[in-house]
DNA sequence: GTAAATTGAGTCGTGCGCAATCGGATCGCG
DNA sequence: CGCGATCCGATTGCGCACGACTCAATTTAC
């Protein structure tokens, strides 16, 4: 049974307060992260997300198991971001020389994503990006892995309840 | 019909993978919340951040302790916001009709925010907004109140090392 | 008292993030 | 085989976020 929370009355125990709200904490958590990576991946000319998206090329680049390119549903699948998104970001990234968008000849309505040499090059120079993010947090090593387990299932219990419509 | 997000059918245990990463968890679970919070606000005609300086202004409201209406700059340091974001969202809230925005006549740099009428109305209908966001966590109150405290923590750890240079 | 520095709001450009929509490609079923 | 339903990606439009900048008002330093 779900725990009841506190009748929403006036005064000190204000449920509108924004400090209070555990919404508010997540949005300005979400931002102040961004505030570190931004600079640590400006040297690499990236913003967030792009690099979100060479994290996926990378890993299945290294699975290796013979499949096929990721296309951009499949990139949109692991990050969750749409073609709206995802579309002028992989062209940003191909500019960039980062990687290449090949149609598919067995379907030609899908868009196969690969990694150029300099995407590939790229992996290994930013392998310390995410330790020098995480020495920013000032957690240890067993808070972190707490707080992303919390995180990812509140994401989950939210995408389980919202697929449902 | 918009672009549906597919699930995204890997494990979460490849050692370098994107799901691993307390930043990754954090990115995903705050557009999540958002989610939720979209089609409940939308009964509103607010957006998630119109609806935080609305919480900020009916917050300052309450405390009816005598000082000034909070200035564009006090929105933007409860909400570490700057003005290049609050400037036009506040613009829209006026031409919703929601908040006024006036000259201090003491120092005519400062623009000052007050609540109409029609916004401070909003206040009661929407107290329950947060309950029916938390529900949607599917986490107990103990869960929220250490994962808020926890990210306050990782907020103000990282502001405290910025603010350094 | 005036020049320099600072502060506060606004504007512009870039890049997400999402809703809505379009057009082409494929699939399902008769 | 034919045709409608479905799927996929791209595109458009809007609203954040943030950096860089402008401009005016105020504070300071001398």
């Amino acid at each position: 049974m779900r725990n009841r929370i506190a009748r929403y009355g006036r005064g000190v125990t204000d449920p509108l307060g924004v400090r209070r709200q555990v919404c508010f904490a997540l949005y300005a958590a979400q931002r102040a992260l961004t505030d570190v990576y931004r600079p640590i991946l400006d040297e690499f000319g990236l913003t967030y997300p792009q690099y979100l998206v060479l994290l996926v090329l990378w890993e299945r680049d290294a699975a290796g198991d013979g499949r096929t390119p990721p296309t951009v549903s499949e990139l949109g699948a692991a990050l969750r971001l749409d073609s709206g998104t995802l579309s002028p970001l992989l062209k940003r990234l191909e500019v960039a020389g980062l990687v290449r968008r090949r149609r598919s000849t067995r379907d030609e309505r899908r868009v196969e994503v690969t990694l150029t040499d300099a995407g590939l090059a790229l992996r290994q120079p930013m392998c310390q990006v995410p330790r020098r993010v995480v020495e920013a947090t000032g957690l240890t090593e067993a808070e972190l892995v707490g707080l992303r387990d919390t995180l990812t299932r509140v994401t989950e219990t939210i995408h389980r309840a919202t697929e449902r419509s």
